[in-house]
DNA sequence: GTGGTTTCGCTACGAGTCGTAGCGTAATGG
DNA sequence: CCATTACGCTACGACTCGTAGCGAAACCAC
């Protein structure tokens, strides 16, 4: 799952899964505590206990080791089923909301895919273990409304798929800025707007109602402003 | 507009404003052979033609240097008056996704966004120089559509900031997203299912015309996939 | 001009990190 | 028992960082 199988191996030593567990969580620790750009190698060694060098036999560096160990906090994200397409979408998005908040996960993440700009290893690495996790929910919640009669049905699979991948941005997308470059959290109050735009657009009254009255139960309005 | 007023400076000799210029050019140089990590000051003040310590007298370190070089592409951002909301936001996304688009761009500022995570005075920064200018966008761009009584006219200022926030985290998410993440071209294709769907929402036909048949004029449909 | 002030270019420096090599040891399979 | 692989540890050159110190240059007020 994290480090690339090296070689089929046959005999020898087996490498400790104990160790991965304790490297990519003294990751998480020191991208809480120092943030990407102050994180070392070192550093991530002496927190997991291990030797430096046994990092660097089993990742080729620091961004392919952040990206593993953030890909773990995105492992929690499922889709109950709620009854409404409106209320799947609030579910899953305050998911992913809430993985976001996390400190490791902001300045891990972001920092990576910034690297991925110049890596195409490492985007593919971001989208095996991050992206295409988050849209086969997307796929799923989309074909439940369509069973549910929600949405029309799209014979066409390309059309159903670019469909698919700009849903797939656009939730994604605005829940990473609204939570990174705004530096807002994305409440329940928030999602709730946001759902609303997503399935009525802007023609819609995208202020206070979805189309069924209470999605997301008696949540609190944490008021941010 | 780039390094913050040291002094109320009275006399002595004046900062080199060609260094600035640049200093800052270099950067956006170095960002599009380096990328964010392997950037050094060292090597954009070689680059600059000026010396090392005259870059840490005006920027405190990399992020605020990248910040300030990266701001500068935003200047050109315009919103051109093309007649109807669907055009106009089809217009602005095209002019940001092709900004997002160089690479100087994608490495600098998602670099810069992921440090500000855990520095708030270069979050300020960005968003003094960055962020609200795009957001002014928003805002024209939704006096002039209820103007044009394409949108309801919303008399609550707070509920209506609070939708400009939204929209804007939308808008500006999708493009960073498709652009970065998912790391296709935000082309005009693309940009003319965003805009159907903004406006739509997941309910109306997301695929082909938006509420009025020609927006974007004979653009050419840049078949990406 | 003259003096005061600030910037600039240059050099040098200690501190810290990087990624690797080498060695002896531990754990597995045949 | 032996081959194979992983591990911990140490040490190393190379590089970058951010700063200090110096003399020279550019500007203003007088």
């Amino acid at each position: 799952m994290q480090s690339r199988t090296p070689t089929p191996r046959a005999s020898g030593r087996p490498r400790s899964a104990e160790a991965d567990a304790a490297i990519l969580a003294a990751t998480r620790e020191a991208l809480v505590e120092l943030g990407w750009s102050k994180l070392t190698l070192g550093d991530v060694a002496t927190r997991a206990g291990v030797a430096k060098t046994t990092l660097y036999r089993r990742w080729a560096g620091k961004n392919e080791l952040v990206v593993d160990a953030v890909a773990e906090l995105f492992d929690e994200l499922r889709l109950p089923d709620r009854g409404s397409l409106a209320a799947d979408i609030e579910g899953v998005v305050l998911q992913f909301a809430a993985i976001l908040d996390r400190p490791e996960a902001k300045s891990g993440l972001m920092a990576a895919i910034a690297e991925s700009t110049r890596d195409d290893a490492l985007r593919e690495r971001i989208r095996d273990s991050i992206v295409d996790r988050q849209k086969c929910l997307v796929l799923e919640g989309r074909a439940r409304a369509q069973r549910r009669g929600e949405l029309a049905p799209e014979p066409d699979p390309t059309e159903s798929a670019r469909t698919a991948d700009l849903i797939f941005d656009v939730v994604a997308g605005a829940v990473v800025h609204r939570t990174l470059v705004s530096g807002r959290p994305a409440d329940a109050e928030w999602v709730r707007a946001f759902t609303a735009l997503l399935l009525g657009g802007l023609g819609a009254d995208a202020g206070g109602r979805p189309q069924d009255d209470g999605p997301a139960g008696g949540a609190p309005l944490t008021a941010s402003s």
